[in-house]
DNA sequence: ATTGACGTTTACGTAAACGTCAATATACAC
DNA sequence: GTGTATATTGACGTTTACGTAAACGTCAAT
């Protein structure tokens, strides 16, 4: 595992463009090394990009991914009143990713009804293959409120 | 439970304003009746709406959430081919959900790390509490990758 | 008859999150 | 040296998801 990487094989590691990466230093959310003018990407440049694109996928916007990554690195904050915030900070986070849990389970089982539903149709297409009627199941589906 | 409702009903319920329920509407995730030119939502609408806002929850975007609510739509749509194609943007976003539930798995597994180290923090603040002294536990949490 | 709450459309504004050039510099390969 | 790849900054454009304001209609209550 290399000690350092460059922009661009970073971006390759993560699918997303030099310019995203770019956009999120700008936005303070990374602050790699310079050799020169060129960026140099620590180990710890790689993870708190990881972690900002895993806080995408669940949707955060970038202002929230960062107060998350200065989380990581608030273990010497020497403020109490600022451990504290940092404290109710991290219930609200974990509140919100619980109701996602909740909404995650409620849609994948909205999803496998629906599946039912288009598996039950596709059967019944093939099993009078030609036969052209169908008022069959239309009417499943009202259970999702 | 009441078998309509008005505009502000809905806005008021779900914490948005009117102006993004008229949107939502520009945009095809809605269609409500009208009566003369005020707009009547049935129940139907409002889980649509329901499922629209966990939709966003779930940080996609309106697009992807106007396909998968016509998915729910899809028990009649006569074309197998439709009907292959619904399965497929089904199995897809599955995956996607599946790949949720991991970052908030991980996600959550990290939260508490950081909580931890923070109350460690307070504790050591308070048992010498005024004594101006830390170089404590500085350095917990490399084991984030 | 007027006030107030609620609704409508139309239009313009805006913040977030990048994409898309353009112009320029640096490094390595041949 | 001359490409070719990779890097830089800067400026402008774009899409998404609404907010905000204007200007007006409707209905019930005072």
């Amino acid at each position: 595992m290399q000690e350092t990487y460059s922009i661009s094989e970073l971006g390759r590691e993560f699918g997303i463009t030099t310019r995203a990466i770019r956009f999120y230093e700008d936005k303070q959310l990374l602050s790699p090394a310079r050799n020169g003018s060129h960026r140099v990407y620590s180990r710890a440049d790689r993870t708190r990009l990881k972690l900002l694109l895993r806080g995408k996928r669940l949707g955060w916007p970038l202002e929230e991914i960062k107060s998350v990554l200065n989380m990581y690195d608030a273990g010497h904050p020497g403020e109490l009143q600022q451990l504290e915030y940092t404290c109710r900070k991290i219930e609200q986070r974990r509140a919100q990713l619980q109701q996602q849990q909740k909404d995650i389970d409620a849609a994948l089982a909205d999803l496998e009804q629906i599946e039912n539903r288009c598996v039950q149709h596709l059967a019944s297409l093939n099993s009078r293959h030609g036969c052209r009627d169908h008022k069959t199941a239309t009417s499943l589906s009202r259970n999702i409120t």
